[in-house]
DNA sequence: ATGTTC
């Protein structure tokens, strides 16, 4: 795409006033002026700002008008005075700062009902390891940054003794069929039935986002996110594939939906924040009415961005499995960002699990421990308390940077070679160090979860920080 | 989490 993209300078430099007119403005020279120069786009705003009136009707530059025009702010919207009581599990984990944290989100005047997991932390607006039902609205912040998030394990037919007489194989796949980093992209890449969704032409923010989902479909990006071989052990004799119990050859991802996904959180946010006005301590916690027209728009552009983040996952998965002439036995996949539409006590409510794994009765997800330490094949329990929900992970016990301050490479060294794991990539920030004891949380949420098998890494590849790699 | 954004 070569639209022409304005930055919030120019506009400021023309003399438009700071707030949501700047992103309106850069919005729609992007998408109604592609092939103006940049001197045309400066002209024309300035003419809507000189006389914003002359243009409230105009079908494209009435958006900024409109922006330009409004004066009031919306009012606060109060919190409730009497919190939803609501279920924490591994309590002695939480910190005080993420129990307050939902402590506001329940206050709410959508809230229903809400409950924390043993691996929470705090994020913005909502926990990580934070669950939330309201009625009839849908948080932004409550599905997090990376719409979509997720984990999918594949259980292959291959002999587990092959990790280590094909180990260079193994790794030259890992090495060739993932791309790892902040704005990666395939240089050719696979068509995909996701990228011809109508959603990408019918939702505006969606528009200029194609191009980039194409190129970033079955990359796995940075932070957290990894890819790995390891060893599943089937643990469950009557689990859903008939699979012996024994050991398997399993892959392992963790992504989400890439810059398309961090882009329409980024735009949703800010629209919430503008039409729905919360006290400070809730800022973050802006909803949207399913009702409206931003609401249905933000449900639709996140179901697609869930779609395109399981599609980049099947795509790596595809990939690696034929590079060693595999066959899948068996797959597990779950969201953990996400928001979903349930019946809970009779009523349908709006689900939001930012960092947290559905855990339904009989429902099947991953929630891996760390690079080092287990992961495991889990079947939800149904339990209510926790709106059927359990952790995504063992959840950190450092930030990275404690991490990267207090663990050193030597130590990182010794604990992948201590537990046989060969590392791609990675960092000190993702040192198994920096996470809890996933043996520990796992038996917090006993009553949410049962254990189906464990997955013990032995391949890994991160993102190893700073700029994109090949 | 994201090429690190009004």
């Amino acid at each position: 795409m070569s639209e022409l993209k304005m930055t919030g300078k120019q506009l400021l430099g023309l003399g438009y006033p700071q707030g949501p007119v700047i992103r309106v403005a850069i919005d729609v020279i992007a998408e109604h002026y592609p092939a103006a120069t940049p001197e045309e786009a400066e002209a024309v705003l300035s003419s809507v700002l000189k006389d914003p009136v002359a243009y409230q009707h105009d079908p494209v530059l009435g958006a900024i008008a409109a922006h330009l025009m409004v004066e009031e702010k919306p009012e606060v919207i109060a919190l409730r005075d009497t919190p939803v009581d609501y279920a924490i599990f591994g309590a002695e984990f939480i910190e005080e700062g993420t129990i307050k944290q939902l402590n506001n989100a329940i206050r709410l005047p959508v809230a229903v009902a809400g409950a924390l997991m043993p691996d929470a932390h705090q994020g913005y607006g909502l926990p990580i390891g934070g669950v939330l039902a309201t009625d009839n609205a849908v948080i932004p912040y409550g599905v997090g940054v990376d719409i979509g998030c997720r984990m999918c394990l594949s259980i292959l037919d291959l002999p587990e003794a092959s990790l280590e007489t094909q180990a260079s194989n193994y790794q030259k796949a890992l090495k060739n069929k993932t791309k790892f980093g902040a704005g990666a992209e395939w240089k050719r890449n696979d068509a995909d039935p996701v990228l011809e969704r109508s959603e990408f032409r019918e939702i505006p923010v969606l528009r200029n986002l194609l191009d980039k989902a194409a190129g970033q479909l079955g990359t796995s990006g940075s932070g957290n996110h990894f890819v790995e071989w390891g060893i599943v052990t089937i643990l469950d004799a009557n689990n859903e594939w008939n699979l012996a119990p024994g050991n398997y050859v399993g892959l392992l991802s963790h992504s989400g939906s890439r810059g398309m996904g961090a882009q329409v959180a980024g735009h949703y946010t800010r629209l919430a924040k503008e039409l729905c006005v919360l006290p400070k301590e809730a800022q973050h916690l802006a909803y949207l009415d399913m009702n409206t027209e931003a609401g249905q728009e933000y449900w639709l552009a996140m179901n697609l961005a869930g779609d395109y983040a399981s599609a980049c996952h099947h795509l790596i998965h595809q990939r690696m499995i034929a590079e060693m002439g595999a066959t899948l036995l068996a797959r597990v996949e779950n969201h953990h960002n996400f928001a979903w539409k349930e019946i809970h006590h009779g009523k349908e409510l709006i689900v939001h699990r930012k960092g947290a794994t559905p855990a339904g009765k009989g429902m099947l997800g991953i929630i891996p421990g760390s690079m080092t330490a287990p992961g495991f094949i889990v079947r939800g329990k149904g339990e209510e308390s926790s709106l059927h929900s359990a952790s995504h992970g063992a959840g950190r016990q450092m930030s990275r940077t404690k991490a990267i301050a207090s663990i050193t490479a030597e130590e990182m060294r010794k604990m992948l070679q201590d537990n046989g794991v060969t590392l791609i990539g990675g960092g000190l920030d993702e040192a198994p160090g920096a996470y809890k004891d996933i043996n520990t949380v796992m038996s917090a949420q006993s009553d949410l979860v049962e254990t189906v098998g464990r997955f013990q890494p032995k391949m890994v590849r991160m993102a190893d920080g700073g700029p994109a790699e090949d």
